[in-house]
DNA sequence: TCGGAGTCTCTAACATAGTTCGATAACTCT
DNA sequence: AGAGTTATCGAACTATGTTAGAGACTCCGA
């Protein structure tokens, strides 16, 4: 056998020049903007030249995916470590301030996987179904709160994606979006507990 | 004087030749794509060579420009002609049914005027002032079945280009969108209702 | 210790972008 | 017909992603 450590010792290398590319083309994405992303650019920031980048990644789109994978991976943790009360109203609210928060603190992360809008680049099959899977714990954590109406899911989505696009592109700060969610919230619950109990919605204000 | 008709006649050669590059453009965009117009390609389809273009628009931008406006001013256009009815429920359903429409009718026309995603693009003061003017009569319109709460407004607007986006992306076609913009029209007309009237969200279905 | 194997990095170059320059052709008006 | 304006084009410049091939370095077995 013998899988030597000093293979290991290389690998842990690659890898983590394969991390510090990453990091740099995210702060120049973030600087720059995600298309004008240009590889002899991030080549400098690592102190290299741009044709050595292709020892670490086969393609530009190579590295798109892998900020993509991480990015879904970053979504995966952080909707994990999610707790929710248990009242569904508040559970919903909370879940819509965390996507909506977790696009918003980042827009470049937000265009990279959920706007999509990058020319030439479409994620690889492992990426999305990373994203597939983050999609499939939001559609759990619906269903734990008794919303299994597939329209529950796309209405929602909707919105989320809806009222993150207006608030990277009007105005990040200020509480008025913040607002504007909880009501939204309010709003859907109100209707699908009419949808289901016939008049459940008018007594609680849940607080 | 004499401002001669030569003149004029050459004017309209020229304003004839912009529009049918611009229609060329359009064709090329539904296409290729967008971001994958090309000025080689774009002058190539008119029978010109591409420093010919240059004639006709400052740069490429200023073609993705004058789109934007052709494409602001078909939305006022249309939306002029909407007719409705004066009961707000169903007003409230056309009129999302008509932006919706417009939008996934031509998405490339959609990813310029209400994405904004290609890279170096911004439209031009006198174009954006177009798409303001539309931004105005959904205003209005909405001011005109009593809805004048701002936040009715962002939230409508995120509604509109969140389901845009998603029928776009997951599935054209179908009715399964159409009865979701009922659905959330509806529960966004009751939800306003009971925050004006008290309770009168349910007892008139409104059809 | 030496040399082969593998890995990394570079220079040079290619194709394709948008764009500019300068010359040529076409057209308009006197 | 000649002057002035406009349209068009070939050549070239910069910047992009990408590839090929040549050195340099590391590791490992002989």
């Amino acid at each position: 056998m013998l899988e030597t450590p000093i293979r290991d010792r290389r690998a842990e290398r690659r890898e983590a020049t394969r991390a510090e590319i990453l990091e740099a083309a995210w702060e120049l994405a973030r600087a720059e903007g995600l298309a004008a992303l240009s590889l002899r650019d991030l080549a400098r920031k690592v102190g290299m030249k741009a044709p050595s980048l292709y020892s670490y990644f086969d393609s530009k789109n190579a590295i798109y995916d892998a900020m993509y994978a991480q990015g879904s991976r970053q979504y995966l943790e952080r909707d994990a470590g999610l707790g929710l009360t248990g009242e569904p109203l508040n559970d919903l609210k909370a879940a819509m301030h965390f996507f909506v928060g977790f696009c918003t603190e980042d827009p470049v992360r937000y265009q990279l996987l959920f706007q999509r809008t990058i020319p030439g680049f479409e994620p690889s099959a492992e990426s999305f179904a990373l994203s597939v899977e983050g999609l499939e714990a939001v559609q759990k954590r619906l269903a734990g709160m008794g919303l299994t109406d597939p329209r529950a899911l796309d209405l929602l989505t909707a919105v989320g994606t809806g009222l993150t696009d207006q608030q990277i592109s009007n105005d990040p700060g200020g509480d008025r979006w913040a607002r504007l969610i909880d009501d939204a919230m309010e709003m859907f619950y109100n209707h699908v507990s009419n949808r289901k109990g016939g008049g459940a919605g008018n007594d609680g204000h849940a607080r």
